[in-house]
DNA sequence: CACTAGATGCTCT
DNA sequence: GAGCATCTAGTGA
């Protein structure tokens, strides 16, 4: 699938999440006055990957993930905090990228209100820091990244991807997960002050251990 | 600065 | 009822 503008740019979205995911550094994401650019992301599959909310199939919470790519899967966790993905993959396969974390472009003082007077360097570091510092909610889930930025029935976030070169970008494993701990599907920018905390989980097995499916 | 413990409520079994 | 793709406040160095 090719978005418009974007033909030389970016991979083609329906490809799988750890595909993609290193590609969506960089965009900027928009919700209203408030643009961020995004410094570190994670890649989930459905099918396959332990760790994935669609791992067991579809239910109603991840349904958006078996959708078309280029939406918004929403969800709500931990009792108090939102995070948002970017789904990908063919239609009818779930597969997503979570957004982890941004340097805030625009809207600094509405960022600031949200956040309850962090630094400014953690405005949008961790997911759910993104999503309070942008304000997303369940309200915009399910909405479409790549929709017309001028639709007024529609004024949920857009994404617009800016390539980072392969050279600036790391990669290990993923933050807080349980199962698939050792899989090196977190991307983020080089030295980006941005990028959140390495976090194990401490229901993972030992590292290197082998890791059921 | 590094590290730990607890909050908090939705989702699925 | 268990588990969770997390965060913050609190402690101690």
């Amino acid at each position: 699938m090719t978005r418009p503008g974007t033909e030389d740019t970016v991979p083609d979205l329906s490809r799988p999440a750890p595909e993609v995911a290193p590609h969506v550094l960089g965009a900027i994401l928009r919700h209203g006055p408030v643009a961020v650019r995004i410094t570190e992301v994670e890649a989930y599959l459905g099918a396959n990957d332990p760790a994935s909310h669609a791992w067991k199939g579809q239910t109603p919470r991840n349904a958006v993930m078996f959708g078309p790519p280029g939406h918004a899967y929403v969800y709500f966790s931990y009792g108090m905090h939102w995070a948002i993905n970017m789904v990908c993959g063919p239609d009818g396969t779930a597969s997503g990228v979570l957004l982890r974390a941004g340097a805030v472009l625009d809207g600094f003082e509405i960022a600031r209100t949200r956040r309850g007077g962090v630094p400014d360097g953690r405005l949008a570091r961790g997911p759910a820091c993104l999503t309070q510092a942008l304000a997303i909610t369940g309200d915009q889930a399910g909405g479409d990244l790549f929709g017309d930025p001028d639709d007024q029935s529609d004024s949920g976030p857009r994404l617009e991807l800016a390539p980072v070169a392969p050279e600036l970008i790391s990669s290990g494993p993923r933050v807080g997960v349980s199962r698939a701990a050792d899989r090196a599907w977190r991307f983020w920018v080089t030295d980006e002050p941005s990028v959140s905390a390495y976090k194990r989980s401490p229901r993972a097995p030992a590292v290197g251990a082998p890791d059921p499916e």
